[in-house]
RNA sequence: GGGCUCAUAGCUCAGUUGGUUAGAGCACUGUGUUGAUAACGCAGGGGUCGGAAGUUCAAGUCUUCCUGAGCCCA
């Protein structure tokens, strides 16, 4: 028989699954089959019935498209609900979008200053309007970034903030914090900005350098003739002086001015106070060359010193400031309560003034007196332009001693990146050490909940532990109305729980544009149960609505309250949760390390203030997406990608195995090295379906299959590994520790499938008879190893996965909706495993021999190979002529000797043999059998 | 400036309570095969564990300092 002819006698394998995945194009396909069949839905109709696990997310905010830190994000959290899915559990995946806020306002109030419009133009209501448009807009195109990415998840039905059941849930967890005392109006000097008009939040600062007018300015000392020397880079907030603050323990001169620069301030004779240790450098600014100490004392000395304003007919007392440094200025600092964190706490404690005379827009108010000197009215000034006039002012007054510029590192707005001021204003905060305790609870709280990795625990105590009460009030339209009343006389705040679940049954019926429209259209007295105002005694005119609204962490700190009920709800308890699969705590939230200061935090305040608990059970972090060299991705360095290009160059599945392959708990690396990597992992795994596929083309998993006590020594080796793969695999989903189960899988496919079994087994695949049971108990194998590959897989990789499976099972089937197998009990067969284990070393010191062999030009395949073995080797009791994939193996002595095959070449099989088949004369024994049943087959149809 | 965290072969990762010549897979080099072929087999080279000092009989593994990086805060 000719070699062509012989070649058709082999059963080789036989497959359409492609080697080439061409993944940038199949995938948008596939997500659009599996939204059309609506597996989602499949799964959850599957598992109803299931234990539920809760995986709850932090929402996105609606504003622009995913980027790197979202990809990874999410993928990690489909790893989850889909392990979980498999293993069972009623998973249900909940995306969510944060749709209030600042961003999202000021962008609409930029594109409308394009148009040459103006917020003041449109009513609350068309501002929303256009707001919530706009965060719209930016849910569908992110919901498709989502789906494109493999996600599973309920995408007809996902929370967003400003949907106004959940809206609603907000009022009323706002209402349950006011009723349960955690919520009080304050004053408090806070970041403002000028530009937006509002009070921002830690998230919203930015640091930047700003170039700013520092100012030295010399005290008068009431009844002396002595002056303290203040420095300070605000010199706008030098009207709002109301003290100067010295160091208890600092150490001051008294000098005399004996010799100054000719352009100096100061004049020959004068006496300044400066620190001692800021001597040198102060009096150098000043032009200061000579000075004669006329006496040092400690700060506390300056107890009950009064000092006059530098340009004002008022006094400044002089006061103790624990924050005082000799660090830099002349160690005495200015203090205007109104416009600073410290100032505004020593000046609350010592009960100095307080009141702002800067307006939200950086204008000063017109309480502020004018500068006498220079005649300059300051009222309706903004700042900024001002402190040249005040500059001036003082210089006429004989109290500035120098100006320079200064550049340093000054908070700014995060949107407009304006430079912030600090301000006092009227703000509602959630109170953190009233006689509710909140932060003791919440801290208390913490040690309840898993944390993961564990450092996650100390970076939020000590961040809860250091917290001041939290501002939820914002000066703007697009969020939450805090929905109370204060009394116009008494100033107290007029609400119940009633009054708060009415305004949140018309929220939740018409958004919160309910509160905002009644009011501005004089129809307030809506807002009320029938009966209510009367109950209480009061009429609708002593009520003063307010109108802030509530910071955005505020929303999704509250999340956990209307967004998945709970299914172990207490009885009696009202129904908050505007989905009935849920449960509460949530079993996992999981997102970057930094919501430790953000979502994790808010909603572990919100949850321990409103019900005692926390929302969570285990808080999960992840770190960030960096570049190859660990730096952070930017785009000034230009060292960034965006998903899209990746979608483009590797398609999701190998993204989604670079999230796979990475120990998320630090920062993850990008670069086009590590995704070269991945992809030929990718590929690795690919060709290993290809194998199994292709060698299962006649297989009949029905008919066909070997029972297990049929299996030879190698396949129950095989099935051995796998037990204990499988078994490795699964208790790092558990445990959350996804690269670990990446490698496990990886490393069988790659050693244990491609490097030894599959190789050993093409023998006897290819070559012997079709339905013979050597070649049917590998089939039986390589079902089970396709079936559970594919499926602990399949979580990581869910394209590729399903392509498999559709290939195997057909287009109906999916893999997603398959479940794990529990670890077959009859693989985990440590006996075998020991039994190979000395064979292990043997074929090393085969290989060795067979490679020297082969370096001398003698043989090609291990097949033109026979080998001596050790006689030992015979105890093993293995077939090692197939495990060697060679032609003969002997046993003599005790070192391992190869040589070049005698006999005759099998063109069929390629071992050699020294007899062949009886009629099939030029093939051996075992292809000449094979021929045979070919033969009888061929007959029989 | 402060808090938390990290730093092992070119890459991604392992390295129990400190204890023999620091491991894996990939990549790389050589080579074989051409019946997993833009695939597969075999063999080989390559780290002294970011740097320095210290504790110890012994340190990648403990301490201190330094350098670099990330998150958060000021």
């Amino acid at each position: 028989m000719a070699d062509k002819e012989l070649r058709q006698t082999l059963n080789l394998p036989e497959t359409e699954f492609p080697m080439r995945a061409g993944l940038p194009k199949r995938e948008p396909e596939w997500v659009k089959d599996w939204l059309a069949e609506d597996i989602y839905g499949k799964i959850r109709a599957a598992r109803s019935e299931s234990p539920s696990f809760i995986l709850h997310l932090g929402p996105p905010y609606a504003n622009g498209r995913f980027h790197m830190g979202h990809v990874l994000s999410y993928v990690l959290k489909d790893f989850i609900v889909r392990s979980k899915t498999m293993q069972n559990f009623n998973a249900p995946f909940v995306p969510g979008w944060d749709c209030h806020g600042l961003p999202i306002e000021w962008k609409v109030e930029s594109e409308l200053r394009e148009k040459g419009k103006s917020k003041d133009d449109l009513s609350t209501k068309e501002l929303r309007k256009l707001c919530r448009d706009y965060a719209g807009k930016w849910v569908s195109a992110q919901k498709e970034d989502w789906q494109r990415m493999g996600c599973l998840g309920d995408w007809d039905e996902p929370y967003l903030t400003m949907n106004p059941k959940n809206e609603a849930g907000m009022v009323r967890e706002l209402g349950r914090l006011f009723n349960r005392g955690y919520v009080y109006k304050g004053v408090k000097s806070i970041m403002w900005s000028t530009v937006e008009e509002t009070a921002l939040a830690e998230a919203e600062i930015e640091y930047h350098d700003k170039e700013s007018m520092a100012i030295f300015v010399a005290f008068p000392v009431k009844g002396t003739d002595e002056n303290v020397v203040i420095w300070t880079t605000t010199p706008w907030t030098m009207p709002a002086n109301r003290a100067v603050a010295y160091g208890e323990e600092v150490e001051y001169s008294l000098v005399e001015i004996t010799q100054a620069h000719e352009k100096a301030a100061a004049n020959i004779g004068a006496k300044y106070w400066f620190a001692t240790e800021l001597l040198e450098s102060a009096t150098k600014y000043c032009g200061i060359e000579e000075y004669a100490v006329l006496k040092t004392q400690k700060g506390s000395a300056f107890e009950g010193t009064v000092l006059q304003h530098p340009f004002y007919d008022r006094e400044a007392p002089m006061i103790e400031g624990f924050h005082v440094t000799v660090d830099g200025g002349t160690g005495f600092v200015h203090i205007a309560p109104a416009h600073g964190a410290e100032d505004f706490q020593i000046g609350r404690e010592v009960g100095l003034e307080l009141e702002c005379q800067v307006l939200g827009d950086g204008t000063y108010s017109n309480t502020v007196a004018d500068l006498s000197q220079t005649d300059v009215a300051l009222a309706g000034m903004d700042i900024w332009k001002a402190q040249k006039r005040i500059i001036e002012e003082m210089t006429a007054q004989g109290a500035l001693l120098r100006w320079y510029k200064y550049s340093h590192s000054y908070p700014h707005s995060w949107r407009s990146k304006a430079p912030l001021i600090f301000r006092t204003t009227p703000q509602w905060f959630v109170a953190m050490d009233n006689d509710k305790n909140l932060r003791a609870d919440a801290l208390k709280e913490i040690d309840n909940v898993q944390w993961l990795p564990a450092y996650g625990r100390n970076r939020i105590y000590s961040m809860i532990e250091g917290r001041p009460d939290w501002c939820i009030s914002r000066q703007r339209k697009w969020g939450v109305p805090i929905t109370v009343f204060v009394h116009k006389h008494t100033g107290e705040v007029v609400n119940d729980a009633a009054l708060f679940e009415h305004i949140a049954a018309l929220v939740e019926a018409e958004t919160i544009d309910a509160w905002d429209n009644r009011i501005e259209e004089n129809r307030m007295e809506e807002l009320f149960p029938a009966g209510w105002l009367a109950s209480k005694g009061l009429s609708l005119d002593d009520l003063e609505p307010q109108r802030d609204i509530l910071d955005v962490w505020f929303d999704s700190g509250t999340t956990h309250a209307h967004v998945m009920r709970a299914e172990n709800e207490r009885k009696g308890k009202e129904s908050r949760f505007h989905r009935e699969d849920g449960k509460r705590p949530a079993d996992v939230y999981w997102e970057g390390s930094d919501q430790h200061r953000g979502w994790f935090h808010s909603s572990l305040l919100e949850s321990v203030a409103s019900y005692g608990e926390a929302p969570y059970e285990t808080v999960l972090t992840h770190g960030f997406v960096v570049d190859g060299k660990g730096m952070k991705m930017s785009k000034s360095i230009g060292n960034g990608v965006e998903p899209e290009q990746l979608l483009k160059k590797y398609g999701m599945d190998i993204v989604r195995l670079w999230v796979a392959g990475s120990d998320y708990t630090e920062d993850i690396r990008y670069s086009d090295e590590i995704m070269a990597g991945i992809s030929d992992g990718y590929r690795r795994f690919r060709n290993t379906f290809r194998y199994l596929l292709g060698n299962l083309s006649d297989f009949d998993a029905q008919t066909d299959t070997v029972p297990y006590a049929d299996l030879p020594e190698l396949e129950k080796w095989v099935l051995a590994r796998m037990a204990n793969v499988l078994t490795e695999v699964k208790e790092a989903y558990d445990s959350y520790t996804f690269h670990k189960a990446y490698r496990a899988l990886y490393n069988f496919c790659a050693t244990d499938l491609s490097n030894i079994y599959f190789d050993i087994r093409k023998d006897v695949l290819y070559c012997d008879a079709k339905s013979g049971h050597r070649r049917r108990s590998v089939q039986t194998v390589l079902m089970a190893l396709l079936t559970e590959i594919t499926t602990h897989l399949a979580p990581m990789m869910p394209f590729t996965t399903d392509e498999v499976w559709k290939e195997r099972f057909g287009e109906a089937e999916s893999v997603h909706l398959a479940l794990w197998n529990d670890v077959n009990p009859e693989w985990q067969n440590e006996a075998v495993l020991e039994q190979f284990t000395p064979f292990w070393a043997l074929r090393e010191q085969v290989n060795l021999k067979v490679e020297a062999l082969r370096s001398e030009g003698d043989v090609g395949s291990n097949l033109d190979v026979a080998v001596t073995l050790p006689s030992s080797a015979q105890d093993m009791n293995l077939p090692l002529t197939e495990l060697l994939i060679v032609s003969a193996v002997s046993f003599s002595g005790d070192v391992v000797q190869a040589e070049k095959a005698s006999g005759e070449k099998c063109p069929r099989c390629w071992s050699h043999h020294e007899t062949m088949h009886a009629t099939h004369t030029d093939v051996c024994q075992r292809c000449g059998e094979a021929l045979d049943g070919l033969k009888a087959q061929g007959a029989a149809a």
